[in-house]
DNA sequence: GTGAAAGCGCTAACAA
DNA sequence: TTGTTAGCGCTTTCAC
């Protein structure tokens, strides 16, 4: 298959390349329509397919993106972006090359060496979270990055608004008429920026509504279940009017630790402890018991965003990272508070 | 950037293009050692890489791997595998193409001649879960196949050997001693071929410890918690003397609503009940509590595998799949079955 | 309105 | 041991 080249379907129509070519293409309208229609014809009979790897040699264009990312494989979120953006570049007839560099600087700069010398269209350089990071050597101008901000700007990036997905949460808890309310922060050594930006959209919420965070409400977790166990625990032996009713946690992992620990000491979510989580991870999320409220991270339209950008069907600054909604997932980890202490200590002996 | 050519590096070296060409591909061992270094040293200074473009014309060779797989999205799974063969390609300095055909039959068959089109070396065809498939029209003769098998054979496949997987988890329990294990099946109506292997490496291994396997305590599910929990409820609502004291459940989600049952019913893991699962889904099975024994799925080590085949760097069979090993893992949620019934019954009322 | 010719940057026969 | 020549299959001036 495929063997048949451009001379081929030109004698066979009784032209010359050059105008099977430029019919093609359809670059020139001055070919005459009749031969136009001869070609197509014939080109389609013999089923013609132009050899992408002459057309690039010659025009410089390969109809490719490079797309490098740290470690795909161990988060599930990374699937959404990349699915996201592979999705873009087939609907415009562009391929992905997929560079995964595992977290290695070497493996980085080769890769992007490497897609560059392919010479690629374009390029995405996707983080697995939202950080901000100095920008590869080597990037080509226009590259566009994906779920991180490069330090000094000067490249198209879009993250999710974690401001506003931070206000959201708490929003929500407020809204439900909580009043004390925890916010379970990131406790790696390595916080990130989302963590950050969650806790003020956080704090600013309970600000306006006339609410003083309680500095030991903001307590600090690993990002795993036990970790969630763990602050929980602290949170809920705390003086009882000091104890929380709603809890923000900055992870849904962390939020399933509430829940199981709450599961296990008798309190009922929502009636007791109400939760809400962040990330809409499914396997979690939507597994609970009850199912989580959360926040949901726009993995997939933040991938399509990227990849439209670096295909330059849309405008982006270079200067300030395009900000991605962060829509809050009800469920049912949310409901009013219970009324002050006696409804929750009569379920613990339960 | 790489914007000198061989021309230039021949001019700077005082030799011809064909001459830099043998050396860098030290093809020919014929040109002395002395032109060689110079050439090298030359081509170094000046920074020159080879267009791959046009290397690729004229050898028809492009160090281009296709990728084409149904749904990176929605499972987690998909990294590992797509990570695996990720890193073999780039051990060996080749590009994987990707193409997420998100299950469409029309996207697949385009991306299977868009791909040949363009000349990739090989091409893997990967699925998000072990299954027999017929095999896509187009597909290059060698293409490989992953996490899935071709209907009528004829190429090369890798999958996880389901069948050990189900001897495992049954021989884990039955090592334990339990007499009454249950397997809770795949429910859903596309039942994959994984959940019959498992289901009769499970009965073999019952037969071969001398039990027989008890029709009632093999139930069916849906893959979820609310599934799981479903099944075991059923399950329990046995007559005492029937009821399982380990649980084998097709994977780990259905397996969480087992263990989120037995706490909800003061059922303690492992004392009154056992519970293997299947996939080792980090996000869930190392998060349980307690946390989950499960069968592993070797999805990097399949990716792995077929990039190795794909490339030539293993020799593989096209009539049977390649079965690769699914190591149990051993954490938490397997212990002795409990007295016959006083133990367990003494903690429902706790 | 169409064709001839040149050339993208490289490699592989064949000469020298 | 090295250089010359001829393409790989396409697009694109430029001439007719």
């Amino acid at each position: 298959m495929a063997r048949v080249r451009i001379a081929d379907v030109a004698r066979a129509a009784g032209v010359s390349p050059a105008t099977v070519s430029l019919v093609l293409n359809d670059a020139e309208s001055r070919i005459s329509s009749e031969t136009k229609d001869r070609v197509r014809r014939v080109a389609d009979e013999v089923g013609y397919s132009p050899n992408p790897i002459a057309r690039s040699l010659r025009t410089r264009v390969t109809g490719t993106i490079g797309l490098v990312s740290d470690r795909i494989a161990t988060t599930p979120f990374a699937g959404r972006m990349l699915a996201g953006a592979q999705e873009v570049a087939r609907e415009n007839s562009r391929l992905v090359i997929l560079v995964d560099t595992d977290g290695h600087p070497e493996i980085e700069s080769d890769a992007i060496s490497t897609l560059v010398n392919h010479r690629v269209d374009g390029m995405v350089y996707a983080s697995m979270y939202h950080r901000v990071i100095p920008a590869p050597a080597g990037l080509p101008a226009g590259t566009v990055f994906l779920d991180c901000r490069p330090e000094n700007g000067g490249y198209p990036a879009v993250v999710p608004d974690d401001y506003a997905g931070g206000r959201a949460a708490a929003q929500e808890l407020v809204d439900a008429g909580h009043q004390r309310i925890a916010y379970i922060d990131d406790g790696d050594d390595d916080r990130p920026i989302a963590a950050q930006l969650r806790l003020e959209g956080y704090r600013d919420v309970l600000v306006e509504a006339g609410i003083t965070p309680d500095p030991a409400l903001r307590v600090f977790a690993q990002t795993s279940a036990a970790g969630g166990q763990a602050a929980i625990a602290g949170l809920m032996s705390l003086p009882e009017e000091q104890r929380p009713t709603g809890v923000f946690a900055f992870n849904d992992r962390i939020a399933a630790g509430v829940v199981m620990w709450a599961h296990r000491h008798g309190l009922r979510i929502p009636e007791d402890l109400s939760v809400v989580g962040y990330d809409d991870q499914q396997l979690i999320a939507a597994e609970l018991d009850p199912p989580l409220t959360t926040v949901s991270l726009p993995h997939a339209a933040m991938g399509r965003w990227a990849m439209e950008v670096a295909l330059g069907l849309r405008e982006a600054s270079s200067d300030s990272p395009h900000l991605m909604d962060c829509p809050i997932v009800r469920r049912a980890s949310v409901g009013p508070p219970a009324l002050l202490g006696s409804a929750r200590d009569s379920r613990t002996t339960d």
